[in-house]
RNA sequence: GGGGGCGUGGUGUAGCGGUUUAACAUGCGGCCCUGUCAAGGCCGAGAUCGCGGGUUCAAAUCCCGUCGCUCCCGCCA
């Protein structure tokens, strides 16, 4: 018999029908046995009179809430059945696999463990509808994503994770063994889509894993996320960067709100709005006037940087003036900038860089690299890298590299933002931390 | 790496110096119940109050240390 799904239950009355799903609730009486089945489509009761087959009746009797069930039943209108008037009556059950009681924690109680303990069984978590929409509604954004980057012409690409140097120069990198030498995990595949320049391929994207050696214990951090890259040739500033980022967020936004905004509304009380382009754009010396005149003081040592509640101030402010959730910060001081960001040739001490802030969020970097070999090199000297080190990266740019520039943004921060989670744990299958390796 | 908060039955909480043989909810077990539906009723099991030390006549309750979790800052996406 073919699979019923709950939701096509009101098609199918008078039918024997077959179902799939976890045992919701049992209420287990003298004469008669209720099931609430649960599939990803809904709940649905299945009624068993007892006496009309005992033995199932101690068979039902046996299993505890959350087991994977099969039956079968005819399907009945009831309008005494509270659950859309509609009922099943039993006809077999399958226990497929049994739930051990006590369950380490209910999945569908009003109070629910906190995250931590969440995390150690997170397969029960995740059965909630909640958590399943996150990931439904992330795989629609990252769909949406790819879709636009093929058809603008981009080539996707899988660089390797493992690598012989570290990508940035940076400290905060995993060392892992390999064979008789050391390696590095990739922080990010910043070089490796520079290199893709370099061989022509003009436009290219990268979804995967980045990490990141950080022992920070924030809401919004992981040791390893999805990052999502791009990076494109023959631009003339970070402007053009930035227009692609925006219309490229723009679709992704319009895909979820199309497949999912009804239930997202529903679940998490947010309107998915698709965000007016252009973004709102300050530069780094408007944003910081705009601060001062919101009264927010950053702390001294944050020079030319923003720090998080500078952030927020500003997220708060592009809500108010330009009812935008996103805003890019641009023209950073060489001096917090990576290296390679292109600097401006009439202001050499601004970076042709940009941060995309989305609610008060940081949600990625970008920037027109340098591409010229003397002048990329001059740069890592000043910032005092060993040059030896980043000769191979530096090679790139020696036989025709044209001018190019990109971003990386954190997926998982951006279905934060998406649905206002409270947590990045939320908006991740399985959390890496400091202290986290399982599951 | 720095700072704050929290750690009580399986889970979520209450209690915050003596009236606590540690309470409540939920879950679990048993019994009862003309079809329940946030089911209901009765009974029961389950906690040396994270761990170690200290103060005190008396500590879940105060102090110190330690571990764990969590949030903020740093770092970033």
């Amino acid at each position: 018999m073919e699979r019923t799904f709950i939701k096509d239950l009101p098609q199918k009355i008078g039918e024997t029908v077959q179902l799939k799903g976890w045992l919701q609730t049992l209420r287990d009486q003298k004469s008669m046995q209720f099931l609430i089945l649960r599939d990803n489509t809904g709940l649905a009761q299945v009624a068993h009179w007892k006496k009309g087959n005992p033995e199932l009746a101690e068979l039902i009797s046996g299993i505890g809430t959350e087991s994977a069930l099969t039956l079968t039943g005819k399907v009945v209108e009831n309008e005494i059945v509270k659950l859309g008037g509609i009922e099943i009556q039993l006809e077999t059950l399958t226990v497929e696999n049994n739930a051990e009681l006590p369950l380490p924690f209910e999945p569908f109680a009003e109070t629910l463990p906190d995250m931590d303990y969440r995390q150690d069984w997170r397969y029960l978590d995740l059965r909630r509808e909640r958590n399943r929409l996150i990931f439904e509604v992330q795989t629609t954004l990252e769909h949406a994503m790819r879709e636009y980057f093929v058809k603008h012409g981009f080539i996707e690409m899988h660089s390797p994770k493992i690598m012989g140097t570290p990508s940035e120069g940076g400290a905060e990198v995993f060392h892992i063994d390999y064979f008789e030498r050391d390696a590095f995990l990739a922080q990010s595949p910043q070089f490796f889509k520079q290199m893709a320049q370099a061989a022509g391929f003009e436009k290219v994207f990268e979804i995967g894993p980045v990490f990141r050696a950080d022992p920070s214990f924030t809401s919004r951090h992981m040791t390893e996320f999805t990052g999502v890259d791009f990076e494109i040739s023959w631009i003339d500033s970070h402007e053009d960067v930035m227009a692609f980022c925006e219309n490229w967020l723009a679709y992704a936004y319009t895909a979820v709100k199309e497949k999912h905004g009804e239930q997202i509304k529903e679940t998490f009380d947010v309107e998915i709005e698709v965000p007016q382009t252009p973004f709102p754009r300050l530069t780094m010396s408007e944003a910081y006037a705009i601060l001062k005149e919101m009264d927010y003081k950053l702390p001294p040592e944050k020079k030319g940087d923003l720090d998080p509640g500078a952030e927020r101030a500003l997220g708060e402010y592009v809500k108010n003036t330009y009812s935008n959730d996103f805003v890019f910060v641009t023209d950073w001081p060489a001096t917090v900038r990576a290296f390679y960001h292109m600097r401006h040739a009439d202001q050499p001490l601004l970076t042709k860089s940009f941060d995309l802030i989305g609610k008060g969020l940081e949600l990625t970097t970008g920037a027109q690299r340098e591409h010229r070999y003397e002048v990329l090199k001059a740069q890592a000297i000043e910032k005092g890298l060993g040059t030896e080190l980043l000769q191979g990266y530096f090679d790139y740019f020696r036989y025709g590299c044209p001018p190019h520039g990109g971003l990386g943004l954190g997926l998982n921060r951006l279905l934060m933002v998406m649905l206002n989670l409270p947590s990045i744990r939320d908006a991740v299958y399985l959390f890496r931390g400091p202290n986290r390796l399982e599951p």
